[in-house]
DNA sequence: CGCCGCGTTGATGATCCTCAACCGTTGTGG
DNA sequence: CCACAACGGTTGAGGATCATCAACGCGGCG
């Protein structure tokens, strides 16, 4: 790679505790110096360009990643070559974790903007994480936390209409990007409406038209990439919805019979 | 619980190493005297009976557990109390990893059938597994499985037709049994249809006739709960495939147009 | 300016869910 | 021992959701 040098050494130097995701990421729950042994051993990486990989599936297991800034996605290729995507990942969260148990990266991560990303050597962290327990128990809640996130995805595929895995999935940015600080309610999209249809088994075209109708039904407000909230309840109230029981906010209000049309 | 004399204490305290989960659960990769070390903190449990419950949400979380025979099925409440399974745990597997994160279980499990499981107190497991750090190493490798496996279930549910989800389902089956030992063409469905269905995102009367298509195609042959497979091979084009793509096995083969009928 | 990718909208159709009836098995009580 | 009910499973008919195909609008970029 040999990049020419263009982050200065201080800032990369720069402490984990004053990041952003300080309290999401690993340190939680380690103490003080061993927070500086964590520094020593993660690298920082020279920021990702939009559709840069992070790694491709085959890759060898090196380190896991934490994401500093950015969205990073994450995916897999079925049998006949289409992508799948398994999960975006926004600032504060790792990625890499289902490389550890065959030591390769079953799926790719590829960046959706500018991201920077921090490397930890996966060998040199089960190594500390031997020497502090808070880091192993840590990484222990931060394995267990995905799994219990994936099993939540799961009931939201298998389980949910097309509505409530949109909203769910609106609810989902909405939550984390405001756990570190930023606007629950209004956000970019950093991914594609093609990328969105895919991570929720659904075609592009009724992604399309489920934004529409949580316009019209005064939901949220969609400017191209950009989405405003306007009513997380109600958004809540359709994430949480079986498909076909009662009526669903949107079915009634916005399927086409409001006189006032477009 | 005060359980009466049921178990004789010899035969609870069989060491691991001879456990039919041998290879599968967590004592690999670590060395006898260290599996000796695991072996003590390990406490067999009375065998669960059909419908008994392992634990429920909301249970704090004392220890993960090791299925040795039977089947357990784990499960979560949706917001409106229907039940979503989240898999099926057959001997050898762990369950209750997704509770470490939050230390209660977010899943409820119970038993298909009488089930023996062994018990593992989670703090426990966490002081050995600092000492031993192969230990340490195969605990993050099995969360790490899970993870890569969940993942793939989520492209199951995304992206798979009906018939793709059944194949794969008794793909996964045949393949978890067979790495025991156990038969992996002919073998107990331990599950009602209904928890099939209800697994893999399908109504019941969609799994129905699934089952009856596949038998019509020469896949398998079921009888009640025994399951003989015929081709694997077979099953593997199918659930590889993706929704509406080339003709399927069974979609020209057994939609009804047969002229000899059943 | 024109091309290209992305997103939206409309029409059509297939898959799969729902509702309903039926059948075989199991278990219970007379 | 049999009758009956309860349950799980199967099969059929109809319909809703959502995918597909197609066309179009819009913004960005060469």
């Amino acid at each position: 790679m040999s990049a020419p040098k263009i982050l200065d050494l201080g800032s990369l130097k720069q402490a984990c505790k004053s990041c952003s995701l300080h309290d999401l990421c690993l340190p939680l729950g380690v103490g003080d110096e061993e927070l500086q042994m964590l520094e020593r051993i993660i690298n920082r990486r020279r920021p990702l360009q939009r559709k840069d990989h992070l790694y491709r599936p085959g890759d060898r297991l090196h380190s896991i990643y934490a994401v500093r800034s950015g969205t990073v996605k994450t995916y897999t290729l079925t049998d006949d070559g289409q992508e799948q995507i398994t999960g975006f990942h926004l600032p504060g969260e790792l990625l890499g974790l289902d490389a550890i148990s065959d030591g390769v990266h079953p799926c790719a991560a590829r960046a959706l903007e500018t991201t920077s990303i921090c490397e930890i050597p996966f060998d040199r962290l089960e190594e500390l994480s031997v020497r502090i327990p808070g880091l192993q128990h840590q990484l222990f809640r931060i394995m267990s936390r995905e799994i219990q996130t994936d099993e939540q995805f799961m009931m939201l595929l298998g389980k949910k209409a097309s509505d409530a895995r949109l909203a769910a999935f609106l609810l989902s940015l909405s939550t984390r990007l405001g756990m570190r600080g930023f606007s629950r309610t209004e956000f970019n999209l950093t991914m594609s409406r093609n990328d969105i249809a895919n991570y929720l088994g659904l075609a592009v075209e009724t992604v399309s038209r489920l934004f529409t109708r949580f316009q019209n039904a005064g939901l949220i407000e969609v400017h191209r990439k950009l989405i405003t909230i306007y009513n997380l309840d109600g958004l809540q109230v359709v994430a949480g919805a079986q498909p076909v029981e009662e009526p669903r906010c949107c079915k009634g209000q916005c399927e086409g019979d409001q006189p006032e049309g477009n």
